[in-house]
DNA sequence: AGACATGTGTCTTATAGAAGATATGATAAC
DNA sequence: GTTATCATATCTTCTATAAGACACATGTCT
């Protein structure tokens, strides 16, 4: 069954202003749509060049140039000869993909892999700053997460991690630890969540006792105190996360162009 | 005069292995030289698409594509109708384009433009540190510059910076306080060196006793430590600056994806 | 194991029209 | 005469289409 999508095509018409845009761009769109709504799932290929022109009734080099930017925003990733696939947080050799943290000395995987420990993990209620972060109303339902991350045996990392409570039901502490592989993975299979972008805000705090404690160190040693809004399709915040990272042996790398 | 440039085209010659690559790409890296040459200077416009074709002797559509990724790379600007322009880090609506730092309330110039106070200026030789980074040799002549960068009156940022002294002969501490505008700006008009990309390395720290005063901060207040790289065409390292950021009235802006 | 066919994305060229920017010349108004 | 306005021409980049050659991956047949 070919989807009849009318495209706009030729001049605008006086009256309304519907925001005209360049075909590719509108297959962009309607590319991003079939993906948002798991027509195709992550790690799964999606149609041929060929045949998405067919489907559109555009040619395949307009289909080309709408792939071409959705490969450069991470949402697919062509592989020549094979096909274009839909990105994913799991497999691939980036573990994490969104972790900018990188050892003074060797690789993160140099020492194991990195050790999970789950401090908490408890639904509540979405205090004024989450429920802003997540476009929440204050007292919805959201997931509260703390964790210690460690690499090589010494606690690096101390996250607290909000998700909404609806898009994330039945996600439980026991499903958490059971599972190997980074977070976001666990949020595609089981959810069908992806993490498509996220902005961080960074400082440098000193820990309370308490993250002190989690982390084994002097109150007095300065932390990488790190916000993260994660977003999924279409820009919707799908997750709120706090982490203290130490940098006295580990950096926050950063490329700027 | 068609200057003679021999493009690979055909098969691969056996024997040697000189990494083929795509015409467009070839054109990429010839635009590129003509960049670094200086043959097109910051803010002037390139020779139309159709004029490079010619140059080359290729189709405009692939000087096209090389020019797309050379814009997108931020180092050509293109205006529909007006010409392709050389980037340059004057003018534009960003005043700082390497500087992530943002207030935690209103905007970085709703208090009129920043305030330089230059602490220090002066030529001296390549430690291991500094030479490793710029790739000297110990002993070589730098120049190295301190400064303190202030918003509305508040001290916010103190910067070391080291620059090779090839390259920047001539570059005194009156020339930089008499300059508004940002300092890459002023390396590329004075000097002719643009920075293309630079790579920066976060950690959280405590100021020493004199970073302290500097800032007017007490000594107790963690800041935030940036050490960038900074780069100009083909990954040549050209300046080495090491940030003290507040953070308790800004924070770090990053984007992922 | 080797040769071959086939389906995929990649690269290059060519053509055509649309859209933004700018100069020029004709015309009208003062 | 001077100035303002409009139409036109021409330059630029941008969008869209089409066709063919190529490279890579994966089979199937011999």
């Amino acid at each position: 069954m070919t989807s009849e999508t009318s495209l706009v095509t030729s001049a605008p018409v006086a009256g309304s202003a519907p925001a005209f845009s360049p075909l590719y761009q509108q297959i962009k769109a309607l590319v991003l749509q079939s993906l948002q709504s798991g027509e195709w799932k992550p790690g799964e290929p999606i149609p041929s060049e060929f045949e998405l022109a067919a489907r559109y009734k555009v040619s395949q080099g307009t289909v080309r140039k709408a792939i071409d930017e959705l490969a450069q925003d991470n949402l697919l990733i062509r592989r020549q000869g094979k096909g274009t696939f839909v990105a994913t947080h799991a497999e691939q050799q980036v573990q994490y993909r969104f972790l900018k943290l990188k050892p003074d000395h060797g690789d993160l995987n140099s020492q194991g892999p990195a050790q999970r420990l789950i401090i908490d993990c408890k639904r509540t209620r979405a205090n004024n700053d989450v429920a802003k972060a997540l476009r929440l109303r204050v007292g919805e339902a959201v997931l509260q997460l703390r964790r210690v991350l460690s690499f090589g045996d010494v606690p690096t990392i101390l996250e607290d991690i909000w998700l909404p409570g609806g898009p994330f039901k039945g996600l439980t502490a026991e499903r958490l630890s059971a599972d190997q592989g980074p977070m976001y993975a666990l949020f595609e299979t089981e959810f069908g969540i992806r993490m498509v972008r996220a902005q961080e805000r960074l400082r440098a705090v000193n820990p309370s006792n308490e993250e002190a404690q989690l982390l084994q160190i002097e109150q007095h040693l300065p932390l990488l105190s790190v916000e993260r809004l994660a977003f999924t399709y279409h820009d919707t915040p799908m997750e709120w996360r706090r982490g203290l990272y130490r940098t006295d042996t580990h950096y926050y790398d950063n490329e700027l162009n």
